[in-house]
RNA sequence: GGCAGGUUGCCCGAGUGGCCAAAGGGAGCGGACUGUAAAUCCGUCGGCUUAGCCUACGAAGGUUCGAAUCCUUCACCUGCCA
């Protein structure tokens, strides 16, 4: 079955650079192997981004190989080298808590158990041991500073701002990380997002030099949208992050249900585990009848299944038929409405304040300002009980009250809140 | 350690004493079109009790009727020299 899976992975468009396919055909063909991928905790999340490499792990484990998944609780305190600037250092009890956090989420995406279950590591374990003889005679001495050099964020790095020490030595952790997981686990290829080849490479060189032993390469494209931008951590207004108390499970629904026809098959292809011929099918209707938005819908599901989990993705789906049907919201039951409002942000005011749409609009966390909010009405672009309100000084009435006491407030096109006015 | 240049709003970047809440671009936000897309066009884009006031141009002081713009000190960055 293993012979399958670059098959399977050239198809998705999962392969963005490798060593030589042939000889990793033929490693990957000779019995389970143990594949990593590795994990910086740079914020308290998982992001999307991260769910590609996640996936593709997972997939390896489909197709019989062990996946190793790697927590960078050493490496997160250093910081691989942007091209925006040097990082921020985070205290280090920060970074202890986010690779706690990191690593339960990276648990719900590998298979843990059985004889081919996968294997979670933290590479602050040997890092933290590493002396700094032995950094620099055991693996500094096996590093040309020619090559690093060469390094494109490096030079891009040099050519502005430039960059401490720590962040130039980023990569010979990351390498040692691989000799060591190769050591421990015989592991032969480590998967990342197209820019980490640079780190991922010099982990091989590394092993070559040290052990003598060919290991393997291979980067996926990094998740973007039509400008390019990477996709993850700050997308649109918010990042796209797995914890929904970071990104609620609507938004994130919502996010993947509006993805341009132009990346969507991409984001099938990259992200699910959907057939080949499913998803060709809907490329299709894509092409065909884009207006359906069929596969967006699909994408948004299957999103929502994987992170959030079936009760949840029934609610989302449900509050989102509920919120942008064409029906009347007023027609909506309590019961509906209430499920809807759940999923949604919302706040409470009493009527006794006498709000405003503006105070609305604040309140609800639709606009950051009250000058945000003058303008968003001034623009035409609030609503309430989907009607427009167009003078800044509007309040509700009685009548306006859904089942007695909600209020459904939005900017715009699709952000959306419950309010609850309470009656004193 | 010395010399030179730099640090501007979310990002890039103009601005060298009043006309600067600060050009221009990007992002964001709203509108039109549409399909809760994309592209395009239009508008908007520090805060507030909004014809006014407050906060803001690395930090702190100072000069001046008046400073992002001048002076001093400090911090950080870049380059050259040692």
């Amino acid at each position: 079955m293993s012979e399958y899976i670059l098959d399977e992975l050239a198809w998705r468009g999962l392969i963005a650079q490798s060593t030589d396919l042939d000889a990793l055909r033929h490693d990957l063909d000779g019995g389970p192997r143990a594949v990593y991928g590795g994990f910086d905790p740079t914020a308290p999340s998982l992001h999307v981004g991260h769910l590609v490499l996640l996936t593709t792990l997972r997939r390896f484990q489909l197709a019989g190989h062990r996946p190793i998944v790697l927590a960078g609780g050493a490496t997160g305190l250093i910081g691989d080298p942007r091209e925006v600037g040097e990082r921020t250092l985070q205290k280090p009890e920060v970074v202890a808590e986010w690779t706690e956090r990191i690593s339960g989420q990276l648990a719900r995406f590998v298979d843990l158990d059985g004889s081919f279950g996968a294997i979670q590591v933290n590479n602050l374990e040997w890092t933290s041991r590493m002396t700094a003889i032995g950094f620099l005679r055991d693996l500094g001495k096996h590093f040309s500073v020619n090559v690093m050099l060469s390094r494109d964020t490096i030079q891009r790095r040099l050519e502005g701002e430039g960059l401490s020490f720590a962040e130039f030595s980023y990569g010979l952790l990351q390498a040692n990380d691989y000799l060591e997981l190769h050591w421990r686990y015989g592991c032969i290829l480590q998967l990342g997002g197209s820019d980490q080849w640079g780190n991922i490479v010099a982990g091989v060189d590394l092993i070559r030099r040290v052990m003598g032993r060919p290991t393997h390469a291979l980067t996926y494209p990094l998740l973007t949208d039509t400008q390019g931008r990477k996709i993850g951590k700050s997308t649109g207004g918010g990042g796209m992050w797995l914890d929904p108390s970071l990104t609620s499970p609507y938004a994130w629904y919502q996010t993947f249900l509006n993805l341009e026809d132009a990346k969507v098959g991409e984001y099938l292809r990259l992200l699910t585990f959907l057939l080949r011929e499913e998803i060709e099918e809907l490329e299709a209707i894509t092409r065909d009848r884009p207006q359906t938005r069929a596969a967006q819908r699909r994408l948004a599901e299957e999103m929502a299944l994987r992170v959030h989990g079936p009760a949840e993705t029934a609610r989302v789906i449900a509050a989102s038929q509920a919120l942008f049907g064409r029906g009347e919201l007023r027609e909506l039951d309590a019961g509906t409405l209430d499920a809807a409002l759940a999923e949604i942000p919302s706040a409470t005011v009493r009527i006794v304040e006498a709000p405003t749409i503006v105070d609305l609009l604040v309140g609800a966390g639709l606009a950051d300002s009250r000058g945000a909010a003058r303008r968003t009405v001034a623009e035409g672009g609030a609503y309430v009980n989907n009607a427009k309100v167009t003078d800044e000084g509007w309040q509700p009435g009685a009548s306006d009250l859904l089942h007695g006491r909600w209020l459904v407030v939005r900017r715009g096109k699709r952000q959306t809140a419950g309010v609850e006015v309470l009656p004193t």
